[in-house]
RNA sequence: GGGGUGGUAGUUAAGUCGGUUAUAACGCCGGCCUGUCACGCCGGAGGCCGCGGGUUCGAGUCCCGUCCACCCCGCCA
């Protein structure tokens, strides 16, 4: 069977040398050049296609670096072309030859010299001729093919993943992936971070993500804890006095699935003592430049010759672009109209004027507004159809709170078509309102008025439906254009309308921003923090803050939340004994290393950038995690189902 | 928990108003071929139409249920 003496076994001696054992590799199939003509080359790698020629046969070989052609010619080695005739895709084989020139060969088929070269192969100038081959190991016939573009399945390419790995796409990403985790280490290491492990079974923590537990067999009846971050350990090392940390690690949430988020992922887990938020952006600014330049070859100097991103405050990102992550690669600014229309008693428009009563009689404060009116505006350069205006509309549906969005089409001579506005609004508010928007003949201005939160949510994603359908940013990808910014000093406490209660818009351990300490009592909105989200092309890629270490504030913190002395202490106990134990100024940041990775590769899915991703449901399609166990192995963790649990396995066993 | 899209050969898809033997491409198998690289030519095999039930003389097609995958809302920094 096989041309070396892989099948000969021990009775005979070798007269050809093995592979592997006396036939080391020599290059990988991405290595050769025309430099390498007439050297004598050992490759391994797997079959990607085969071509026949009765004669000759050419076979591509690939390994993770690329693809070389190999040739078997039967007067070099009738015995490696015979193994050549058998093989078939994906099987593992070693060859060794001598690199030829492709040059010119003589076609029969157009009866005269042709080309030889495959100019879209790095190693189409050469090929090996080879005089030893032998078969590793046959391959079935895999469930779809080993291409660059490929159409499958995902439910398919997720059950055969170490095939679905093979492919270039694939290997590309995990290649990047890898030179992100280098450059990282390298560059933290260099800012005189320690990487330091922290515990991923933890104490449970109520509030925030949902954690997965993990029943304890030594503590009948009692949990852990996944570790959702390493957030507390990582300040508990500042206390300790390591002074830099970071770490490369694995971060569990049992909450539901979407395109950027899987239930475990990885962050680039940083914090810092002795720090305040702009040293904390210093550091992740160089990161980032190092990561750019050394993984991608990109030199974000000339987008950003300063070496800083922009910072924009929350409050501006939430009135310019409705959301704390917007997207710079393109502007379409939203227009707050709210003090217009309350300037203009409402324009005619019955809705505006039942806010404006509102604001009029104390309902709602001004500064902070429970209730506004926002406006975008459409150029005309954008060819906008009355048909594309309504399925705009028609794409924010799903949005809960929603309730239509009003339009207008500015005619040449300034009024309203097309608008259900147009009827009622008076000529006057038109004019300001065109003017506020900047709107031209030909622009559509689309308005959305009501809850803060609405608005801004429904606005926030017409302004990127509209930028697509413009053609400003590609329907995913980074398009070539980088936007980082840093948005900034977003409030402390957020109302929950349902508890009636202050809570944490972050955590309770955020630091207020200093002049805001006075209001922690008085008037707890106006708090700002020093929180803040590094952005990417209107992702959030990190998020961190300055961490409050002054226990004489972090009463009032907790008295606004609500927390007396001891309801605190029950809470966080450690922690807080830990800050007054002598705890440094210290602040930190994580970023998400996957959906990093996903947005410098320009993939469409986290699932892209992940070995073995979950699927939707959060299940392994490969290996059908999660199974159901028996009872006993239940009741070994001292856990008794309350569904039917089949003996002994799971739904593929049938046991049902 | 809710909404949407999809599931037909190994893969990707077509399949009309419910009607005879369910098509095609790629892949696979066999044969031929000394310059291919999306090789070419000839031949062939391959189907629980996701699964279960119903309507009907008759279901890939209509109805009900269910499973799986994907996208979104809720949820989640």
């Amino acid at each position: 069977m096989s041309a070396s003496n892989e099948s000969g076994g021990a009775e005979t001696p070798a007269k050809s040398p093995r592979f592997i054992d006396d036939l080391k590799r020599t290059h990988r199939c991405g290595d050769l050049r025309e430099g390498d003509i007439g050297k004598e080359v050992v490759l391994f790698g797997w079959v990607q296609s085969r071509r026949d020629h009765g004669d000759l046969i050419f076979i591509d070989l690939r390994d993770r670096d690329g693809l070389t052609q190999i040739v078997f010619d039967p007067n070099v080695s009738d015995e490696a072309h015979t193994l050549a005739e058998a093989t078939r895709g994906e099987w593992v084989l070693g060859i060794s030859g001598r690199v030829r020139a492709r040059g010119e060969q003589w076609s029969k088929k157009e009866q005269k010299m042709v080309s030889a070269v495959n100019p879209k192969l790095p190693t189409g100038m050469i090929e090996v001729v080879v005089n030893q081959a032998t078969v590793f190991n046959r391959a079935e016939t895999p469930p779809f093919e080993v291409t660059d573009q490929l159409d499958t399945r995902e439910e398919i390419r997720l059950q055969y993943r170490y095939i679905d790995l093979r492919r270039t796409p694939l290997q590309r990403t995990l290649r990047l992936r890898h030179e992100i985790n280098r450059v990282t280490r390298n560059y933290l290491s260099d800012q005189g971070c320690l990487e330091l492990e922290t515990p991923f079974l933890v104490k449970y923590t109520p509030g925030g993500a949902r954690n997965f537990l993990v029943p304890a067999r030594l503590a009948p009846g009692k949990v852990y804890a996944l570790a959702e971050s390493p957030q507390l350990y990582k300040q508990l090392f500042m206390v300790s006095g390591f002074d830099r940390y970071f770490q490369i690690v694995k971060c569990f949430r049992d909450e539901d699935l979407r395109l950027d988020r899987q239930p475990e992922f990885t962050q680039i887990d940083v914090e810092l003592s002795f720090v305040n938020q702009d040293d904390v952006f210093k550091v992740m600014e160089g990161l980032v430049f190092a990561v750019m330049k050394q993984a991608l070859g990109i030199d974000l100097h000339e987008l950003f010759p300063s070496g800083r991103f922009p910072q924009l405050p929350f409050a501006e990102s939430m009135a310019k672009y409705g959301n704390d992550k917007p997207d710079l690669r393109f502007d379409l600014p939203h227009v707050d109209l709210t003090d217009t229309v309350i300037e203009l008693d409402g324009g005619g428009v019955p809705f505006w004027q039942e806010l404006v009563a509102k604001f009029k009689n104390g309902t709602f404060r001004r500064d902070i507004p429970p209730e506004i009116v926002k406006a975008l505006v459409v150029p005309a350069s954008a060819n906008l159809s009355r048909p594309q205006a309504e399925e705009l509309e028609k794409g924010l549906r799903d949005i809960k709170g929603f309730k239509g969005l009003a339009r207008a089409k500015i005619a040449d001579d300034g009024s309203w078509v097309q608008s259900p506005l147009s009827k009622n609004i008076t000529p006057e508010a038109r004019a300001r309102i065109n003017e506020a928007c900047g709107a031209k003949p030909g622009d559509f201005i689309f308005f959305q008025f009501g809850k803060t939160d609405v608005v801004h949510t429904v606005m926030a994603r017409l302004r990127v439906d509209v930028a697509k359908k413009m053609g400003l940013i590609p329907e995913y990808g980074h398009g070539g254009k980088w936007k980082f910014l840093w948005v900034v000093n977003p409030p402390l406490f957020e109302f929950d309308e349902d508890t009636g209660k202050w809570a944490a818009a972050h955590h309770a351990f955020t630091r207020p921003v200093d002049e805001h300490i006075e209001y922690l009592e008085s008037d707890p909105a106006r708090v700002l923090c020093y929180r803040y989200d590094l952005v990417l092309n209107g992702f959030e890629i990190g998020g961190g803050s300055i961490r409050l270490h002054d226990p004489e504030v972090q009463k009032k913190v907790f008295a606004t939340l609500g927390l007396d002395e001891a309801q605190a202490r029950d809470k966080f106990g450690f922690l807080l004994d830990a800050l007054r134990s002598g705890a440094p100024p210290h602040g930190g940041i994580a970023i998400g290393m996957d959906r990093l990775v996903m947005l410098l590769s320009g993939a469409p899915t986290l699932r892209d950038v992940i070995p073995f991703p979950k699927t939707n449901q959060g299940t392994d399609q490969m290996t059908g995690a999660p199974v159901a166990v028996d009872a006993s192995q239940l009741a070994e963790v001292h856990l008794r189902p309350v569904v039917p649990v089949a003996p002994g396995g799971n739904k593929d066993d049938q046991g049902y």
